[in-house]
DNA sequence: ACTATTTGTTGGTTCACGCAACGTATCATG
DNA sequence: CATGATACGTTGCGTGAACCAACAAATAGT
């Protein structure tokens, strides 16, 4: 921790708030970071001297004395952001301050990880083309699957089949920027906390429900655990039910094999409904069902009130586990939360431990669609806002055509 | 983050070195830290100064070349640790470096807060006035329940029947010192990070079996977790069985009420066995079994291989949901693990995800008896270690008579 | 218009670390 | 046993980054 570092760091620290906060003032900067006026003044002017902010005097009128000019990100800054999927390969430009600059949807089945390398260069070289006043910094993966944190190494992911693909660092080598890659669960995490429902928590567990099953992520102390090579928040293969059925994983009785996509879209009687049309249909079945004025519940409240009772099962041991001040829900997830009745919300936690549940709050993801994109994003700007004058100590990065 | 920020920083990295390795060269510590010899003889100088460390020509020969004097944590700066249990208040004076300097064992039933804070004080100062080169520097108390962590708050210790206890608060009044306090399995936890079975672990659970119930402590990146207000870790009411028994929080089918002390203990038919006690009977009746050559397990190896099973279903979500590199069991579960046959071992993470489960290693707690004090003398030590000239600067300490 | 308040700006000061040269203690070798 | 190689402690100096104090600038209220 030499004077260099202290630099670095304090560089990063003003960078990363510039970034969250979309803009912020420079006395917001003194305060929140607690350096001096001189300071700040000092590090901001090395930021917008190498690319990374501008100044704007916009007087917010906030009130008595000088006016504070607000530090705003760079926008021309961008990283590429990758979901690989199913049925397509979502793909856009990031900007610094995490607006989406553009996006493109590349239809494809089940694609090969060669067929994925080369319908994201093609497309990130284009959209660079078309926006040639973006600069491209990095990239970063969102991967339905195991991805090692270290290296972005795709262990498994078994909807696309793929095993052990060194995917970032074949990107890197086509891209010729340097590339990250994490599971998307964890990057629909990463999204939350840092522009969604999870802005400004310290402690968070989110749970997306996804085609392809129930992952995770968990925030301890304002961070992403990873664990210890970047597996962690396999919340859908945690068991709730000794007894239950056998998983894909090959356990019995998961998480994710009782609460399903597929059931809830099942009892509405729609195959591939997305997010929103599965929250209106069931919100409607279940409000048909009270129009009745029946006694016993339709099949859709029923296959709600079973999911949301598996699911109550899960939480509480996570919250048991980890004491989180903040639940996040995400996907069919967030579906079955919005049409649960209030009793059946406060039943959730009723089980858990009651001083730790007294202060979690359960909320519903924010950011839709844009979620995973988002997040693979700031998985790219880690290490670049990590070191803001690293770009120009490394050799001069290739640029799209 | 300025020079006496940066000043502090790498004094607390240096005495927590020394402190956690019971004494380290300065060679080692340039190597460890990457801070240049010179900064390094400077910083050891300062703590040598204040009395945090002192330096040891002993020649351990280690190669060619100049032979680098040892810096040894000074170990006359105790701190106590206490432990209050059904059965007894355990009291420890703890030096740096965690060697346990003196200890006492006081008899008590239920202790109440009033008793509890009455002998501790009063068996601190007995032991001060025993070891009149010890000095107080501060103490950490393991509580069986729920604690806050950011003021030493009991909320709840159930089999204490404490209720909203300021319990750190009221010892430091009377002690004179700053008092911090944790639950005990937490700093069960804390204590094999730095001196047991997970040292220089970044990621482990650590799941320890008490009389009163199954508590846990989790490692995150080197860090405890403590979540949003320290109660982390209750891995003990993980659900492990939707339609299991009632627990006593209010629960069904938590771990700790199907994994339990007394069903081991009434298998083998004694009522209040120690951990090595209850060790050596398991492993007694389960020879026997396998003496007598029947074909069915006997009663004990029965009901070993069910504790076993349910204990399996809890790591398995804990290690898909933390991808920890380490479990570290204690207590019971030790025992239990010790007396489990290499298949009902290896059955343990069999339906974990095979990538996780590939790389975790299931270990036993190295620290016995000692290990709550040593723990609760670790978390005294933390706000100690974290700022070494702070003593200095705080009006000066009272000390016993 | 004048004052109080807040903030940006500037020049000087301080502090902690790195660096390079030198001194010192050990080991290996002839 | 002398010599060289190696590794490490010690010393004085240089540097970089943050702080500080004084001043300038811009706003709100009287």
């Amino acid at each position: 921790m030499d004077a260099s570092k202290v630099r670095q760091r304090n560089l990063s620290a003003v960078l990363e708030l510039v970034h969250r906060q979309r803009g912020i003032t420079r006395a917001d900067l003194t305060r929140t970071l607690g350096l001096n006026r001189s300071t700040i003044g000092d590090l901001v002017s090395v930021l917008v001297e190498h690319g990374w902010a501008q100044e704007l005097d916009d007087a917010p009128r906030s009130g008595v004395g000088r006016p504070s000019p607000r530090v705003l990100p760079c926008e021309n800054r961008v990283v590429a952001a990758i979901n690989p999927e199913l049925d397509v390969i979502d793909i856009a430009l990031v900007s610094l301050g995490g607006a989406l600059v553009a996006r493109r949807r590349i239809p494809a089945s089940v694609p090969s990880v060669e067929e994925t390398l080369g319908a994201t260069a093609a497309t990130i070289r284009e959209l660079l083309a078309e926006h040639p006043e973006a600069h491209l910094l990095g990239a970063g993966i969102a991967v339905p699957g195991l991805v090692r944190s270290d290296d972005g190494h795709v262990r498994l992911a078994p909807h696309l089949d793929w095993h052990d693909e060194p995917l970032a660092a074949r990107l890197a080598g086509t891209l010729g920027v340097p590339v990250a890659a994490a599971n998307d669960a964890h990057l629909g995490c990463r999204a939350e906390l840092s522009f969604g429902a999870g802005t400004g928590a310290r402690s968070l567990v989110y749970l997306n429900g996804g085609p392809s099953g129930i992952g995770g992520g968990i925030v301890i102390d304002g961070r992403p655990v990873g664990g210890a090579a970047g597996y962690a928040g396999e919340i859908g293969h945690l068991s709730v039910d000794a007894s239950g059925p056998a998983c894909a994983c090959g356990a019995h009785g998961c998480l994710e094999s009782l609460v399903s996509r597929e059931a809830l879209a099942a009892a509405v009687g729609i195959a591939h409904p997305d997010d929103d049309e599965l929250e209106r249909e069931l919100a409607a079945a279940i409000a048909d069902d009270v129009g009745r004025e029946t006694a016993t519940p339709g099949p859709v409240a029923h296959e709600v009130a079973r999911q949301v009772r598996w699911l109550a099962i899960a939480l509480r041991g996570v919250v048991n586990l980890l004491n989180p001040e903040l639940v996040i829900l995400g996907g069919h997830l967030a579906a079955l939360w919005s049409v649960a009745t209030p009793d059946q919300r406060s039943a959730v936690l009723a089980e858990a431990l009651p001083v730790i549940a007294h202060d979690v709050r359960i909320e519903v993801a924010a950011l839709g669609s844009q979620r995973l994109l988002i997040g693979a994003a700031e998985l790219a700007w880690d290490s670049l806002i990590a070191d803001p004058l690293a770009v120009e100590r490394t050799p001069a990065l290739t640029r799209g055509p």
